[in-house]
DNA sequence: TAAAAATTGTGATTTATCTCACAATATAAC
DNA sequence: GTTATATTGTGAGATAAATCACAATTTTTA
């Protein structure tokens, strides 16, 4: 029990590379808790004082923009949350929420501080998977831009079969207005679009759970824009 | 002259955590390199094996999408440039070209690394930049999408005078073309809404200076997209 | 300095997508 | 299990911006 995160099966890389010792301090200084479906965990606005790591599940970020939310992307686990907000100015600066049951590691601040100056390693894994992030949001933004949406959608179809499920069938958790605020198009057209991809064969659907028939012209879509 | 990176004028908030022998070291593994107006300083797929620094200009961060090129983002001194690449597989994700006269210095990278490992201060510095970017490029996320051409292109001249040139007057070094790359906006576009914000009485245009003359006008259109 | 090339300006037309409106489901609450 | 609420489906019309097609500049090159 008490070196909960030594042992944990949800490491993040950064934490496989702790010394034992260090370890176990983060299990001291660890919080873990549970998210349901549609809880928020970070809130834009509010106040941090912890480091969070998604260990399991699914979440969204998403800032408020001047007209509506704007989903900026969806996170799979084992990520950490609200870094920037870490080594900024301790506001939120989006808001972090569960879209499937999530656990979530909070982690002291201070510890974390620590461990990213004494431990090279940790903090190297870090700084990696802040870059990931740095390059995956410059091809989010050149997809957004430059495809309509049938193939905006098609890459988070891919996504989501590829990255996130492992799986060519999987349930739709979020609303198709979320999908709408994270490709940018509206509620409608998203619902039209699907509509188009069970007609050409490429999907199929009952009720939450998709299933990728066509892969091939999926991937055509996505890439065709 | 050994020492110039000790005293250089244009050092990095993170340089400045180095100490004097760390900083020596520096000098002697770095280049610096001026590029000309439309140099190309990295090229989306090559190889590399130095962190380059942008301590004097303005450059463009690109990358090839599936239409056509889009402008990620314009970035002033005192940046690191291609940071993600060094963290990453070592090629390089996008391209930077220089907007004006740039001086570039390229960082031996095992040494980068070695400072980032022995030196807590300097990786710190790192990762709040890294976090910075991270931040501003989901706010750039949002405001590209939930803008017309009109909010983003106040946006992209609040910019420029605010945080690049720091005056309501500067020269537009870049094309029309690159605005409309930047903001997600055809060339033609960009035009008319240059047109109509001198019609508006809210820009003076001569050449290739610009001077704002109704700010406040220029802040509602940002704000209200 | 002239010729060539690149960039910008502007009109007419087309288009993907938004918006509005309401019907049809599905999901949650009682 | 029935009502209330939330989500999705679909048509018709409106619209910002793209595209196309040249003319007018400006900049570069020879």
């Amino acid at each position: 029990m008490e070196n909960k995160c030594t042992f944990c099966d949800y490491k993040s890389a950064a934490a496989r590379k702790l010394t034992l010792e260090e370890s176990a301090s983060l299990s001291i200084n660890c919080l873990t808790v549970k998210f349901k479906k549609g809880d928020s965990i970070i809130k834009q606005g509010t106040y941090s004082t912890n480091v969070a790591y998604l260990r399991s599940g699914l979440v969204k970020i998403h800032i408020d923009g001047p007209y509506h939310v704007q989903v900026v992307r969806i996170v799979k686990p084992s990520s950490y949350l609200g870094l920037p907000t870490t080594f900024g100015d301790k506001i939120n600066q989006y808001s972090v929420t569960a879209i499937e049951e999530s656990e979530v590691c909070f982690i002291d601040i201070s510890l974390f501080r620590k461990l990213l100056a004494t431990n090279p390693d940790f903090s190297n894994q870090i700084l990696i998977e802040l870059c990931k992030g740095e390059l995956e949001s410059y091809k989010k933004c050149v997809n957004r831009t430059q495809k309509q949406t049938r193939g905006k959608l098609a890459d988070v179809l891919l996504d989501f079969a590829d990255n996130i499920y492992h799986s060519d069938c999987f349930p739709i958790l979020i609303k198709q207005e979320d999908i709408g605020n994270l490709v940018d198009a509206s509620r409608e057209t998203i619902s039209r679009v699907f509509s188009e991809f069970v007609k050409d064969e490429i999907l199929k659907i009952s009720g939450k759970k998709v299933e990728i028939v066509n892969k091939q012209k999926l991937k055509r879509i996505s890439s065709n824009g």
